[in-house]
Formats: structure tokens, sequence, C-alpha cells
DNA sequence: CAAGTAAGGTAACGTACCGTACCCGTCAAG
DNA sequence: CTTGACGGGTACGGTACGTTACCTTACTTG
């Protein structure tokens, strides 16, 4: 049925069917888990045969090893490619925790987080990379920053490590796990913004000293976009 | 049937059986999750036949369901039994990240985060039953803390609930997903205890104000046992 | 336009697994 | 001792899955 758009460079169909195969291969993978997961069932999504799979990723381990590479090179890429153009340390961390939380958030991720946990027995090197690009890379350059604010003064700190865990913690908290486990939608703009905005606030003056922070829990209304 | 008075021995070895099943079925479900989990994987480890569990469970959902619940119930019962006999903010904190950490950090735990992360789309029920009796309950009981110490004047803060879902997120931080990850093994007590003591004093006085915790990082040498 | 080649489609193979049926030994009840 | 119920062992039905052998098709190269 696929006759029409042969025509173009052999390349580029390829490359579209690899992109097609990882992107169905992503809904199935990440909805349904690994092991419950068909190669049928991946390609009842994009129709043609078994055959286009195996010819490009070999088996069911390289397609799904590929997914998982992929996808999180390409959400850690958010927050890999620019430097923070830092001010003072309560917009780094704001910017920071945006950036995060929408990689979080994102569905990519989501399914990653799903379908990796339970296949890290099965996966370890994998397991590995996926925490050295995401969370483990996130917490790194975190910590740097506390490290040079400490050096400065600005903050008192034992381990900025064990501190930057907190913070990536602090945003990875209860809303992230309802969102994995399927009992709550992503967060809108607002609620992500004020749970960001509630996080760096913990995170710089603890519950003590917090500033209040705009208290848009339920109001919907007030949260503006970006 | 319909035998009232069961025989004492085989009453007892009905239910040492039951126990015996369930806690293989840990072993194989909470390692190799419930898709890529087989019966009669299972059944290799404790002898016997597939009919004792199936006379017993019913399915291969309701052994994995009776699993988790049962496993959950029993975790979340050291947090829920007692009372905290509340003297200030800082001790309650620090009890209840303690006890919530040693909860998240024991091997059932760890292992129904494995599994139902993956499972969740397929045991919709089961992913709330989970969260509702484990993190979500515990944010609520620290919510219900954080609102008194509010109502009293001692802390300012908008929310107290996302501030409940941060703390527990803290302690849920890159160190529990390392070990669900498989990439280390579970904390010391003396890791725990800095890991509890550094995110207690995050959140009470954040990184601005914080009193210097006791730097016990690497060198576990100077964690005394609680 | 003709031949060659690489990819896509069909169907099959071998395997594994859930759930069940059947048979046997064991043990309590009468 | 007889009887009957229950757990264990084996095997099977039906099904689904990963992977591959074989064929067909369409594009590329002269």
């Amino acid at each position: 049925m696929a006759v029409a758009a042969r025509t173009r460079s052999k390349r580029s169909t390829r490359e579209n069917r690899r992109t097609a195969i990882l992107e169905a291969a992503a809904q199935v993978f990440f909805e349904q888990g690994y092991a419950a997961t068909s190669i049928d069932a991946i390609i009842e999504r994009i129709g043609g045969s078994k055959r286009t799979i195996y010819n490009e990723f070999g088996s069911k381990e390289g397609i799904f090893t590929a997914l998982v590479t992929e996808n999180a090179d390409a959400a850690v890429a958010a927050l890999s490619v620019e430097r923070f153009a830092a001010r003072n340390l309560s917009e780094v961390l704001l910017e920071f925790g945006r950036r995060l939380l929408a990689i979080y958030m994102s569905p990519a991720v989501i399914g990653i987080y799903r379908s990796i946990m339970t296949e890290a027995p099965r996966f370890p090197k994998l397991a590995k990379a996926f925490y050295d690009k995401g969370p483990g890379r996130a917490s790194d350059r975190l910590a740097d920053v506390l490290e040079d604010a400490k050096a400065r003064g600005e903050i008192q700190i034992g381990d900025c490590h064990l501190a930057a865990d907190h913070f990536v913690g602090m945003l990875r908290d209860n809303l992230h796990l309802r969102v994995i486990l399927g009992l709550r939608p992503p967060p809108s703009a607002a609620e992500a913004e004020a749970a960001v905005a509630s996080t760096v606030n913990i995170f710089l003056y603890g519950i003590h000293g917090a500033k209040l922070p705009q208290r848009s829990k339920r109001g919907a209304q007030s949260g503006a976009m970006s």
C-alpha cells in the first residue's frame, strides 16, 4: 500500500521508517512495559511487517535500547545545551527547576521511568546510562552551581551533592509519582510553576523563613503562561 | 467440605503454604516484573504444583494483587500505628523521616515500586491503593503536622500539602532511585541518618540558614546506630 | 529497458506460558 | 480398614510471541 511515497530518496524513507517505528514502539513499550510488548503490537500501529524492524534493530532488546537511549538523549538535551546566565541563585534555581520539571513530566521521560524500573535488572547498562545522563547529570550540574555559591559564601551547606539530590527529589515528588502511576494528568503550566516556586522557596529558605508563595494551588485562574 | 472445625495442622500448613508462595512470588515478581514472571518460576522456588497456587489465589493477577497489597500494608504499618509524641517540629520531622526512609528502602517497597510502575495501567486500582496507603498517606499525615505548626505560628508556609509532598520527595530522591535501578545497595544506617538529617535541615531552614550538618558523607565511621 | 539487489511481506517454526485435567499418594474421619 | 477429600506431579490445550526462511516487489544501475 505504501507505494506512493517510495520514489523519494531511499535514505529519507528509511529514516522516516525508523522514526515511525520508534514512535510506535514508544507508545507500546512505555505503556505496556517491555515484557508485555509484542513486536506485532508495534507493527499493528504503523503497518508493515516485522521484517522491517528486525532489519533495522536486530532484536526486541535492540529496539528497546535504541528507544530509551535516543529519547533520553533528546530529553536531556534541553538541560545541557545552554549555560545558565546566572545572575542570582534564586533565578538560577527557578530556571533550572522549570526545565527539569518539564523534562520529568514529558511523556518520553515518564515512559522511560515506567519501563526502566522493572527492566533495570535485565538492562543494567541501560539503567546506568539513563541515570547518568538524566537525574545524575542534573544533580551534578546543580551541585556545581551550589559549590560556586558556597565558595562565594552565599549559602551555608555541608554536602552540595546531597543538597542537589534533595532538590531534584523535591521536584520529582509525589506529583511526579502520581503522574507515573496514571492517577492524575501532567501538571498544567500554572501548577508546574507553583511547584517549582515552592520547591525553590523551601530549598533556599526552608519552611521557617519561607517567603509566602503566591498560593496558586486550586485556583488555576491566576497562572500566567511561561 | 463445609467442615467448620478443620484440624489444627492442616490449617497451619495451609497458612504456611500461602506465605511460602507469597515469599517466592515476591522474589520473582519484584525482580523480573509481572509480565516476565511465570507461575512455573514461582513453583520452582518452593516445589509443589501450580494447582496449589490456583486453588489459593485463582489467577496470576490474584497472586500479584495479594502480594502487593499485603506487602504494602505490612510496610506502611510502621508509619501508622504509633502517634508521634510531638515535642518540637524538628524532632518530629527527624523521626518521621527516619521511619519513612526505612520503609522506602525496604526490599518489599523497593520491589513494589519496581513492579507497580510498569503495571499501573494494567492494575489501576492496585496503583491507586498503593499510592493512597503509601506515599499519599505519608504526605497527608505530614501535612497535618505542618498545619498544626502553621496554626501555632511556628512556620511560614503557603500550601502545607505541597510542602509535605516536597519533604517526602526529598527523602525519596536520587538515592532511592539509584537503589531501585540497582545502581547501588540500600544505604547504611549512617548514610540513612545523614540523608534524613540533611533533608530535615533543608526543609526547616533552607540552604541559606541551614545549620551545618555533621558532614557524615563518605566517612561512615562516625555514624552511631540510632 | 533489462538485470541485479535490497527491502518489505507471508507464513511458519520452535518455544513458552496460563490455566486445567487427570492420576497418584497422604491423611483425617468413621 | 475403608472412604473421601486435598495437595503434588505430569501432561495437555490453546494461544501468543520472538525470530527466521522464503518469496515478492520496487528501486537502482547500466
